[in-house]
DNA sequence: TTTCATGTAATATTAAAAGTTACATGAAAA
DNA sequence: TTTTCATGTAACTTTTAATATTACATGAAA
């Protein structure tokens, strides 16, 4: 299976569009995340419709931030994308006779069912703002430093 | 992307296995998991390797249990098998040079970390003797409770 | 009325797992 | 000794799900 990437997809990006005013278009972040603008779109129509992010037609439109940073968790950005499946093991006949390969499925599942629960439970206890209070401090740390690189670069 | 199955296979043949004396071929254990020959040979190579099962060619050849069920785990399996990705998930660019993007792996990366080393811990904890175990129970169950199912059907 | 931007359906590409084919190796039976 | 049976494995095909692309519709601002 290809993994997903949309989780980490659409937090880049709202990080990023936490850093600009004004509305983002799918075309910059498209660009920036070294997508597809439709691709881009298609992602954000979950947060839009749970209303954690804004679009705008026409000229000057884009995506605008809609949501508190502070208050809106990994979790909710994971929901709103629609809870892709985040176990790539699975068994191969869910609804079997076979009481042998009942008993394993019954193992497995309840394993599976415990490392997703935990994984959702660190999903809802970060924040974007935690996320983005690490960049900053990464990009502070680095302009101290005076390390050569620009920070157009560092930033997207 | 594809879910793995391999763990779910194996650990079904290793049952069926523990319930017959002598060898199985890989034809039959194939057809029992509606699978190809080839593909059980496949998977069971990794657990030949780690000495879990042995096989034999020729007449009176195939597939033969080696291993405790008491004391081998499902961990054990899992490894033997290559240890499979197990999450779903991942970020779209492992060494980045955004910041942004750096603050959401970090995050990201510690979660899928913590979920997958629940699952290890769990699969570590629990011993094919244990599933062996279900099934039996599970067989004693049916049997006593006169159920019209027959026993060929509730064990292959 | 043209340009810009989103909205979305339809289709194509890609990556990884599973399945298949073909043939080599070796052991037991005839 | 020759045939049959079974594993061993490389090469290739199929399948599935995510991602990417194309095409066109909608609507807002210049």
């Amino acid at each position: 299976m290809k993994k997903d990437t949309k989780l980490s997809a659409a937090l880049h990006i709202i990080l990023h569009m936490a850093e600009v005013d004004g509305p983002m278009t799918s075309d910059r972040l498209a660009r920036a995340m070294r997508t597809n603008p439709v691709v881009v779109r298609r992602m954000m129509a979950g947060l839009r419709e749970r209303g954690f992010v804004t679009s705008e037609k026409g000229h000057g439109g884009g995506w605008k931030l809609n949501c508190d940073l502070k208050t809106t968790s990994l979790g909710d950005i994971y929901s709103a994308l629609g809870s892709p499946d985040c176990i790539a093991l699975t068994h191969r006949d869910e609804n079997t006779s076979c009481l042998v390969e009942l008993a394993v499925n019954v193992a497995l599942k309840s394993a599976f069912e415990e490392a997703e629960a935990l994984l959702f439970a660190r999903f809802d206890e970060v924040m974007l703002a935690d996320l983005s209070d690490d960049f900053h401090t990464r990009f502070a740390a680095l302009k101290q430093g005076g390390t050569p690189h620009d920070e157009s670069k560092s930033v997207s």
